[in-house]
DNA sequence: TAAATTCGGTATGAACTCAGACCTTTATCC
DNA sequence: GGATAAAGGTCTGAGTTCATACCGAATTTA
């Protein structure tokens, strides 16, 4: 080789992370988990209707073949059942889970890294989230589903119950961000957390100090106060993720 | 229909922000927008050699028979050239351009939204990804790639080389961190940003105000200061935006 | 100089995905 | 009760993408 006439090669070691796939799995296997981790996560909670199939083919940018067999698989897997006709649909039938219902999954070493990396992120993108929206002018409406999503968090008995209203809590905040790339990272994040805490069955003696820490980020970010809600999520993050670390 | 018996449909204003599309493109036009991107970030600089056809298309998770109509498109539109035989591969032959050099690209308003939204989230994760990158203990040759990346951009004198070096700065920044999910976030909110300053000429004196901030964040990863680091990113990021925002 | 290796180039059939039209079922409105 | 609307169910042909071979060219290396 004619060495020295080349230019360097780039900084292999670091920089060729920029070259991550650019999909995951198949548009069919990508829309089953999108929907299920929206079940999962309390975007439809038990009992709700789907969006129609047309609309949510929209949604995903999938043909509406593609989305209607990704529904058929959810409905074999028993998360939803489908009516037709007018005022028909997709209802979600699908009990939240409890982390002991559920046989243990494996965990893989690049399960467990990926997963690492989820609190990693997380503790970026959610406090930052929480910021924004602080930041932002919050209609009436906004500013009750924020309350009502904190006061559903409160009343939840159940564990399960509990999980699906701390996940829809966070989404909210990161909904009311307004940043749609927030919105994806947050949601990404929350279905990674989800899948740990199915996994990793947590002691619950600590859900009032969590609550405490909930009440605080929704009262900044009802009050515009961009930098005591960042403190607080970034709190909150960091609690979860100690007893999280913990336990891997 | 029998109200009141239906559960209360869920906040659809807010939470149906969770069903993005599953992927933007097909896969043959995003491995071209990848490699392009890659390309014009100074991720392979002018003269470099891509990786294998094989081994990228495994990066890239698609494969080869795609990877090389994206290749071939890459060709056309001149970016690269292809040698055959052992030791061939495909190497960058586009210089860098200079905003003025390219027309202006038609900024609608789906576009100018993305833009603003890329401002915001990037507020968020570079900093985010400074922070964490001065908590981590970095070996020998990390700090020196990261010292290197800075000298290039203070190097640089042409402004298509200065926006290249200072790309791979802000990446190499975000390498450190060792996070993927904040590389993948700081990769594609460069992506945008080298987007809306080829459409957007920018006045060039302020860039030894920029330079200043990139040696402060550089002094305080090096140093192990998260706290610096975040808010010498943070600071740097809003000069940036308040730049940008104000021409758009 | 000959063999091995590492590249890009080509071909093929299967599987997946898409867009769009059309049908059937059910609820509601007149 | 009939018309309309809104949902799911079905079909089809074209376009993409994939995995897996195998071929040809250029460079090392024995």
């Amino acid at each position: 080789m004619t060495a020295g006439s080349l230019p360097e090669p780039p900084v292999t070691d670091l920089l060729d992370s920029v070259l991550h796939p650019v999909r995951g799995h198949h548009a069919f296997e990508a829309c089953v988990e999108r929907l299920a981790t929206a079940i999962r996560l309390g975007v439809y909670p038990l009992g709700t209707t789907l969006p129609s199939e047309r609309d949510l083919a929209i949604r995903l940018g999938v043909s509406r073949a593609t989305l209607r067999e990704a529904i058929a698989a959810l409905r074999e897997a028993g998360f939803v059942e489908t009516r037709r006709g007018r005022g028909g649909g997709t209802v979600v039938t699908q009990k939240p889970k409890t982390p002991a219902g559920r046989a243990a999954v494996r965990v893989t070493a690049a399960k467990r890294r990926a997963w690492l990396d989820a609190l990693d992120f997380r503790r970026v993108v959610e406090p930052g989230a929480a910021a924004l929206a602080a930041e932002r002018e919050l209609t009436d409406g906004q500013r009750e589903q924020l309350e009502q999503a904190l006061a559903d968090v409160n009343e939840a008995r159940k564990p399960a119950e509990h999980r699906q209203a701390d996940s829809r809590l966070h989404l909210t905040v990161a909904a009311l961000s307004a940043s749609p790339r927030l919105i994806e990272a947050v949601t990404s994040v929350q279905a990674s957390l989800h899948e740990m805490l199915l996994a990793i069955p947590v002691l619950d003696r600590n859900i009032a100090h969590s609550d405490r820490q909930h009440a605080r980020i929704v009262r900044s970010v009802l009050n515009g106060q961009p930098t005591r809600a960042r403190r607080a999520m970034e709190d909150h993050c960091d609690d979860t993720a100690a007893l999280l670390r913990g336990l891997l």
